[in-house]
DNA sequence: ATGGTAGGCGACCTA
């Protein structure tokens, strides 16, 4: 079973690498995130014809949304909020083989490391409280869970291009990190990139769009992650970044799609 | 220390 996930910034405006991307990898399931558009607006059709026929999306106007689009059926489908807030953030599945699929979008966190002073900082760290609690009570120790998606935390020191220079920007602060630990621990998840890529090997999803050239500076954050609970850690056959999808045309998002591959 | 780009939408927000 091969699954992929994508930040793909608007699912309308890039239908046609969504279409590329299914096309030259045949994902089984495909997960996006920042899709901004409502369930009304979402390019359904073009999906289905390519045997995208199962869909779980969930979105708004304008901001967030998440979406699992898949070949295999889904089973269940479901969606969570945290912080009482309604934004379409986290939606999940059962796939074939009671695999529970959660497709997340964790929030960015403004400019300021400071939760005192910048709320959308604030509002990051209680998403990550919540969703923590929530996965602790509600793991299961055979359950197999996948979780991905953009969860906006660079975790290691090879998730950054300068650890030092960035400790105190947003998405690879110790305090976010720490955050991100503790949701990892609540269910044992398995970090499946790191699993194949050493810990001390630079991985980056994401690049800025500010850079005059991404690709030359490649100043870039492994901010897009997949995890797997013990049962499935045995499943893992691989991994792949796409990291030349930062350069599709016409217009690329600025996160690459992320492909993981189960033997189930 | 600062500003750089992108998408959505509606006269500015979030990333």
């Amino acid at each position: 079973m091969r699954i992929a996930t994508w930040n793909i910034n608007s699912v309308r405006m890039r239908l046609g690498l969504l279409l590329k991307l299914i096309e030259e990898e045949a994902p089984d399931v495909v997960c996006l995130q920042e899709t901004k558009t409502v369930d009304a607006d979402f390019p359904l059709a073009p999906l289905a014809e390519r045997g995208y026929a199962h869909a779980h999306i969930h979105g708004m106007k304008s901001y967030n949304g998440v979406a699992i689009l898949s070949r295999l059926p889904l089973e269940a489908t479901a969606v969570q909020h945290w912080c009482d807030r309604e934004d379409c953030r986290h939606a999940l599945a059962m796939l074939p083989g009671g695999i529970e699929l959660h497709c997340v979008y964790i929030p960015a966190g403004g400019d300021i490391p400071d939760p005192a002073v910048n709320d959308k900082f604030a509002h990051k760290l209680r998403f990550l409280d919540d969703m923590t609690a929530w996965l602790a009570e509600h793991r299961s120790p055979d359950r197999p869970m996948v979780l991905v998606g953009d969860l906006n935390i660079a975790p290691l020191e090879a998730d950054v291009w300068s650890h030092k220079e960035l400790l105190s920007v947003v998405s690879h602060t110790p305090i976010e990190v720490e955050k991100l630990g503790a949701m990892q621990r609540s269910a044992g998840w398995v970090d499946a990139m790191r699993h194949f890529v050493p810990e001390t090997e630079k991985l980056y999803t994401w690049w800025s769009y500010r850079a005059r050239d991404w690709a030359a500076s490649d100043r870039g954050r492994r901010l897009d992650h997949i995890w797997v609970t013990p049962p499935l850690k045995p499943a893992l056959t691989g991994i792949k970044v796409l990291r030349d999808a930062r350069g599709w045309e016409p217009k690329p998002s600025d996160h690459v799609p992320v492909i993981v591959d189960l033997a189930v």
